[in-house]
DNA sequence: GCCAGCACTCACTAGAGTGGAGTGCCAACG
DNA sequence: CGTTGGCACTCCACTCTAGTGAGTGCTGGC
C-alpha cells in the first residue's frame, strides 16, 4: 500500500493544521458573510454562499462543532452564528485571500503621492485621510521618530529683548522649536554667538544625546544663554518620543457601531495620543499585524480590530500605520491598503531624507 | 395723574421688549429645565421650578401663547414643551444669567496657564482639551493667523545634495518650513549665500508681501536657489491662511446625542478643517457670539449650537475659540469658559510675542 | 458520514390594554 | 379681565399577548 504525502493529505486534509477543509470553508463563509451583512449567518446562507456542496443539516453540525471549538458564537439559540475573535483570527491567518485595492483606489493612492510634497506633517495628516477613505476605517499615522536623526542646524532667533526662539533642524527634515525666556536682556550679537556655540556643541548628534555641559566661553551672559539652550535641546530630546500622531476619519467609527456609547468610548481613546501610539507599538512588538478584539488588552476597544503596518525608510522602521475598525472590518482590504500606502509612504520619506 | 417711567413700567413691563415678565420667566424655566433634563417640560414642572407663583393652568395658557409665538414647541400633543431655536435665542440674549466657572474650573484654568510654556501649537492643542473638559462640549481653537507677522529669520538647511529645507521664523514665534528640491547639486556655501540673500530680500516683511523678484547676484546657480526660495516663501504666504485648527473633546458629541447618525455627520464636519474655520469666521462676521441651530447655514449641525469667542492679542484679533454642543448646551457655562480661557490665552500669546 | 424531516427555541412584530403625564377648554371667582 | 380649579381628552410608554419565521439540534435511514 503506497503511503506517499498525497494520499495522506487526501485522507485528512486540514487548513492551518486545525480545521478540516470543509469546516474551514464554512468558517470562511460565515466570516465573509457576516463582515458584509453584520447579521448572524444561518446554515442556509452558508450553503448558498460558500463553495460547500453539502446540505444545510451537515453545515449545521459542522457549525455546532465550530462553536464548541470557539470559532463561532450564537447571540441566542435559534439565531445564526457570528464569528468569535478566535474565528476572525483563524480567518486572517489562514483564510483571507490576499486582498488588493480596486483600480480606483490604486489610482487614488498614485495621485496622492504624485502630488504630495512640502511639509512632512501635512503629508502624514493627509495620508491618514487617504487611508480612511480607502478602507472606511479610522486611520492612524504615527510619524517617524526623530530619536536617531542627528542635528543639522541650531538657531536662536530673537523675538523680544528677553525672548528667543530656539529652532532645531534635524537631518530627516524635522524642525523642533521652543521659546526661551531669559532673566535679563540679550542682544542679537550675544544670541548669534550663543547659537554658534550651541551648534558646535550639538551638531551631528541626535537630540537625545546632546551633552549636558557645553564648553565655557568666559562671558557669563553668553554662557547663561548657551546653558539655557542646552537645557531646552535636551528637553526636546526627551519629550520628542511619541508626539506625532495623525488620526483621520474618526467619523467612520460612528458609522461602524450603532451603540452610541461604544462610539463615545472609542473616540475617547483616540483623543489620547500617547495611549494610541503605545497601543500600536505594543501590537507591533508582540509580532502581530492584526489585533482582534481583546488581543490587545484595551477594554473599550474590545469590539474593534486594529491593523498595523510598520513604515520603513531605507530598511529602518520609521513610522507606523494603523487602521481601526469594528472586528467585522474588511481585513483583506485593510491589509492591502495599509501595505500599499505604507510602502509608498516609506519611499516618499526616503526620497525626502536622502 | 403722575405718568413717570416707573408707573409705565409697572403697567406693562417686558423683557427684551417682546415678552412680559411672566412669560419670560416661564420660558426661562422651560429652557433651564430642558437643558438639564433633556426631557419635554410640563406646566407642573415650571410651577415648581421657576419663581412663578401662579397655577399650572395659567402657565399652560402662557405656554400655549409662547408656542404660538414660536418660542416653544411640542413633540406631540399631550407632551411637555421644548424650546425652539428662537426660544434658545431669547434665552441667551435676555435671560441667561452671566454664568461663571465654578472654583474648581477656575483652578484648572489657572493651573493650565501657569504651566503652559514652550511650543505654541502644543499649547493651543491642549487648550482645546481644557475647554472640552470645562464645558463638556467639543472645543475648537483656531491659532493666530500669521498673515501680518513680519519675517524674522530665513534659513536654508541642506538635507541632501539636491535637497534643502527652508525654515522661516516669524515675529510672533511661528515657524514655517518647506523642503525644496533643486535640479542640480548645491553646496553648503552656495546655500548659505542664497539664504543670506533671501533674508535680505524678505526680512521684516510678512510672508504674503514678499516680492517676486529678488536682486540678481551674477552667479547663475545661486540665483536659481534664491529664486526657488522666493517661490516657496510666497507660496507659504498663500497657503498659510486657515491651517491651524485644533479640535478637542470630539468624543463629547457622542455623549450629547443618542442618534448615532447625528454623531457621524457632526464628526464628518469636524474633520474638515477649512469648513470649521470658515464657519467660525462667518459666525463672528455676522456679529454673533452664539449661533443656534440653523442660524449658521450648516445643515448637519442643525441640532447643534456654537459659541464663538475671538482671542485678541494686544487689542488685535488673533485667533478664535469655538465650542460646539447640542442646542441644549449649558450656554452660561460655555460663554463663561470661552471668555475666561480666551482672555488668558490672549494674555499668554501677547507675552510670547512681546 | 451525510442528509431529509421534525420538533423546538426565541427574537421580532403587531395589536390590545393600561397608566400617567400633560394638554386644552370652560365656568366660576375676585 | 386675568386667574384658577376642574374635567375630558390625547397620546406616549409600557406591558402582555399571540403569531411568525429564521434558525437550531436531534434522529433515524440511506
Amino acid at each position: 500500500m503506497p503511503t506517499n504525502d498525497d494520499s495522506r493529505i487526501e485522507e485528512n486534509p486540514t487548513v492551518g493544521g486545525d480545521l478540516d477543509v470543509r469546516k474551514a470553508a464554512i468558517l470562511n463563509a460565515v466570516v465573509t458573510e457576516y463582515i458584509s451583512s453584520a447579521q448572524p449567518v444561518g446554515s442556509q446562507h452558508v450553503v448558498e454562499a460558500a463553495g460547500v456542496s453539502v446540505s444545510s443539516a451537515t453545515v449545521r453540525s459542522d457549525m455546532a462543532a465550530l462553536e464548541r471549538d470557539g470559532y463561532l458564537a450564537q447571540p441566542h439559540t435559534s439565531a445564526g452564528r457570528i464569528p468569535t475573535d478566535k474565528g476572525y483570527r483563524f480567518f486572517v491567518d489562514h483564510l483571507a485571500a490576499p486582498g488588493s485595492l480596486d483600480p480606483s483606489g490604486r489610482q487614488q493612492v498614485r495621485q496622492f503621492f504624485d502630488h504630495a510634497h512640502g511639509e512632512i506633517e501635512l503629508m502624514l495628516e493627509r495620508t491618514s485621510g487617504l487611508l480612511a477613505d480607502l478602507t472606511d476605517c479610522t486611520a492612524m499615522v504615527v510619524g517617524p521618530s526623530h530619536e536617531s536623526a542627528p542635528i543639522r542646524s541650531v538657531q536662536l532667533v530673537g523675538l523680544g529683548q528677553r525672548l528667543a526662539l530656539l529652532v532645531v533642524v534635524l537631518a530627516d527634515g524635522a524642525v523642533q522649536k521652543q521659546s526661551i525666556e531669559f532673566s535679563e536682556d540679550v542682544d542679537e550679537a550675544r544670541l548669534s554667538d550663543a547659537a554658534a556655540r550651541l551648534a558646535a556643541h550639538s551638531l551631528g548628534v541626535p537630540l537625545a544625546q546632546v551633552g549636558a555641559s557645553p564648553a565655557r566661553t568666559g562671558d557669563t551672559a553668553t554662557d547663561a544663554v548657551v546653558k539655557a539652550g542646552v537645557k531646552v535641546l535636551r528637553s526636546l530630546g526627551v519629550s520628542d518620543g511619541a508626539d506625532q500622531l495623525f488620526v483621520g476619519g474618526s467619523s467612520r467609527m460612528a458609522a461602524a457601531f450603532d451603540a452610541v456609547e461604544t462610539v463615545r468610548s472609542v473616540l475617547t481613546i483616540l483623543e489620547q495620543q500617547l495611549v494610541v501610539v503605545t497601543l500600536l507599538r505594543d501590537i507591533l512588538d508582540t509580532g502581530l499585524t492584526v489585533a482582534i478584539g481583546t488581543e490587545h488588552g484595551m477594554e473599550p476597544l474590545a469590539s474593534c480590530a486594529i491593523v498595523v503596518m510598520p513604515v520603513s525608510v531605507d530598511g529602518v522602521e520609521a513610522g507606523t500605520i494603523g487602521l481601526l475598525g469594528p472586528t467585522r472590518m474588511d481585513y483583506p482590504l485593510a491589509l492591502a491598503a495599509a501595505r500599499v500606502v505604507g510602502d509608498r509612504l516609506g519611499q516618499r520619506l526616503s526620497e525626502a531624507g536622502r
